[in-house]
DNA sequence: ATCCTATATTGGACTAAGTCCAAGTCAAGA
DNA sequence: TCTTGACTTGGACTTAGTCCAATATAGGAT
């Protein structure tokens, strides 16, 4: 974590208290917050962060790669600190929780020869979708 | 198309002037339109029918199954109205094309008990990504 | 053919998610 | 400690979509 704070000061990031509060509340989730539950988040330690500091840093993050941003379903975007590990998403249709799964298949392997239409396939995202045990219980 | 308007009055749906005309809308080009571009289109033959009633009948055809609802990267959602079986997309990145493709095996089962945390799983998406021809040509 | 009513449509107000901007603040190099 | 350009801020604005009460109408009943 402090890596990353390192990372970031070595590409010429200033470092401000938004900033550092910002990655500490990214760092070691393996639920995937929203822009404003990061802000949510944000706000008990750091009671004056903005939202746009948020939104600033957020984007920031994600054009140096140490983020990644996942949208499902036309929701908010979401955003997964784990970016230098491959895995697959896990969303719930009622709330929009998201979390990170590991599958026992490569799925690359699902797609044969004659439908990759002369692409060379290198990645491949997967999103399950279903109700969290809140969501199912509630309905 | 006929065998659309067909289908659904079987279904017990009330055949209005601007259902039909969305349902054109849909039939018409084998691009996925937004919402707003359907409206558009709408328009140019109905041209009193609401945003409103686009977004109402889109839905309806989704929850039908008759049309696929498309999210891309948080933007507008598409609908594709070629969602007589579900399909998974292949993307280009370098110039974004995306096709229709079909798996060999259920993406399901790739996702074990012990990674579902609860979840009552229903479905799943699957995009790959890759370079097409033209563009690995190209690069 | 006309009536009836459940169903569909409408405009506009409202919400959610995010962008943009000018003005103020501050990290860190000199 | 000074300076300055990068960073932060609140609020206005935008885009995409939902919600609602009032109104209109498709299609079965008579």
């Amino acid at each position: 974590m402090s890596d990353l704070l390192q990372r970031l000061r070595d590409r010429g990031w200033r470092l401000t208290a938004q900033r550092r509060v910002i990655a500490e509340v990214l760092d070691g989730e393996h639920v995937h917050y929203t822009a404003d539950e990061v802000h949510a988040r944000a706000v008990e330690r750091l009671p004056e962060i903005s939202r746009a500091s948020v939104y600033n840093t957020l984007g920031e993050l994600v054009a140096l790669g140490e983020v990644m941003e996942v949208t499902t379903d036309g929701r908010a975007k979401r955003y997964d600190p784990n970016a230098h590990h491959p895995h697959q998403h896990l969303v719930c249709s009622g709330c929009g929780t998201m979390r990170d799964v590991r599958l026992t298949e490569d799925p690359l392997r699902a797609l044969p020869e004659g439908e990759r239409f002369g692409f060379t396939v290198s990645e491949v995202a997967v999103t399950y979708y279903g109700r969290c045990p809140e969501c199912a219980a509630r309905s």
